[in-house]
DNA sequence: CGGAACATTGATAGAGCTCAAGGAACGTGG
DNA sequence: CCACGTTCCTTGAGCTCTATCAATGTTCCG
């Protein structure tokens, strides 16, 4: 049973594009399908070259580019409405890979589909863009987060960031964000060892900033960047495209 | 004397997009000026909304991230061809600064001009956002670079794609590529402290794989990468709109 | 019950930061 | 032409943060 675009669940956030008749109509010719992963699935590696495009509908995965050194860099984690192969439908391959981390359904899209986007749907062309043009800006800050704050500024931040695009999603409950991670990924999201990750969540925990216990991130403290030298940053609010 | 398109010294590389006849003339129509700026200008600020947008057309500088805590993460170098305001043009606003480190020749366009790429150019519309792709890829490497590897390690990748972007736009000469930057900003762009940076220098210099003195980079030894348990990691052909 | 996968904790070492002091290069003004 | 300040790079010493190695818990599952 596949969600029609026009049901789309995800189309009935704020955090969404809205799209007219027209619009709409388009993307579901565009859409080919559905897939469903498992969890730890890989579902692209990098350098590989998808004929499809792929949508995230419910669920999540991460990005990570593997060093030859065998580490490894968590790049972005994925959410439900993360475009996931813009990179190979733009550039020709993937940069990096792609993994679930819960069981995923996606939206396949064809990807010679892409250019149609560009010659009949000038406004979801923009949106590409945009899309293209958030992501940067999600890395520079992460990258300024990993070269330039500490081990436990890094974990907060990482959490609080993971945790407001939850809220955003409307995936956070009283109890928490959903994180459905390992310790690890989050260790090489933010450039740190996993000890050295477990050591610091302790820290916070007993310092009662933020929280990661059985797939629940809790921030404890909202105002408790000053507490451990943080700033806010702010993430720009997210539009998607199907 | 503003150089037209037709003539921008810029497109005989072969890095750069071909243009037909009329993509040229679209282009040029685009086009509303130069702007000169000396060495040292902060051409855009974080939070910024220019109405124009850039593409450097003569010069180098810098993107970088101010944080609330004094440090600096320099988010990338700017080369010739590359456009600068891409994010302000999208996203409404800058996200990072931008400051050139020698004098610049900027093209300039009008903002709302980019509307018209989407309507009436859609190969246009698309490199941009190949461009976007490109800055995304560019970064999660930088990610990568700053979270996994050492500090060695970071000095001689970040000095090798600063030597191979030198090469690919034929500024590179038996000398070296110009390196027009105080190691400060080169320590804020890999993540770490001027001194150490020094340090690491001075070793990468004494091991005979990289030199960087009085404004130039000099490889000493290509395949180097190995002499530190370094791999070289490929640099996309890049395009260039205009 | 035994084993795998993951998280935690401890001990130790090393990488990189900070603070502080010297040099070198350059421009400016007397 | 030389003193000087400034700016930048280098070098040194000490210390902090984080990685690594190793062991112990835990949970879950076969």
């Amino acid at each position: 049973m596949v969600v029609a675009c026009e049901d789309c669940p995800l189309r009935k956030m704020k955090l969404f594009e809205d799209l007219d008749d027209e619009g709409l109509a388009f993307m579901q010719k565009f859409k080919s399908g559905e897939t469903v992963l498992e969890a730890g699935t890989t579902l692209l590696m990098e350098g590989s070259n998808s004929p499809q495009l792929f949508t995230a509908l419910e669920g999540m995965g991460l990005r990570y580019k593997r060093l030859p050194n065998g580490r490894r860099q968590v790049v972005n984690f994925i959410f439900p409405g993360d475009f996931i192969v813009l990179q190979a439908g733009v550039m020709g391959e993937m940069k990096h890979s792609v993994e679930t981390a819960t069981q995923m359904t996606l939206c396949v899209f064809d990807r010679a589909g892409i250019w149609t986007f560009f010659r009949e749907q000038p406004e979801r062309a923009f949106d590409l863009t945009w899309l293209a043009s958030v992501e940067e800006y999600f890395l520079s800050g992460a990258m300024a987060s990993i070269g330039q704050m500490t081990a436990a500024q890094r974990v907060f931040w990482g959490l609080m960031r993971f945790h407001t695009r939850c809220e955003r999603l409307t995936l956070t409950t009283s109890n928490g964000s959903p994180f459905p991670f390992l310790h690890a990924d989050l260790a090489d999201a933010l450039g740190l060892s996993p000890e050295h990750l477990s050591r610091t969540l302790s820290k916070l925990r007993k310092q009662q900033v933020v929280d990661v216990t059985e797939g629940v991130v809790r921030i404890l403290d909202e105002d408790a960047c000053r507490k451990i030298g943080m700033f806010e940053d702010d993430l720009p609010e997210q539009r998607r495209l199907i």
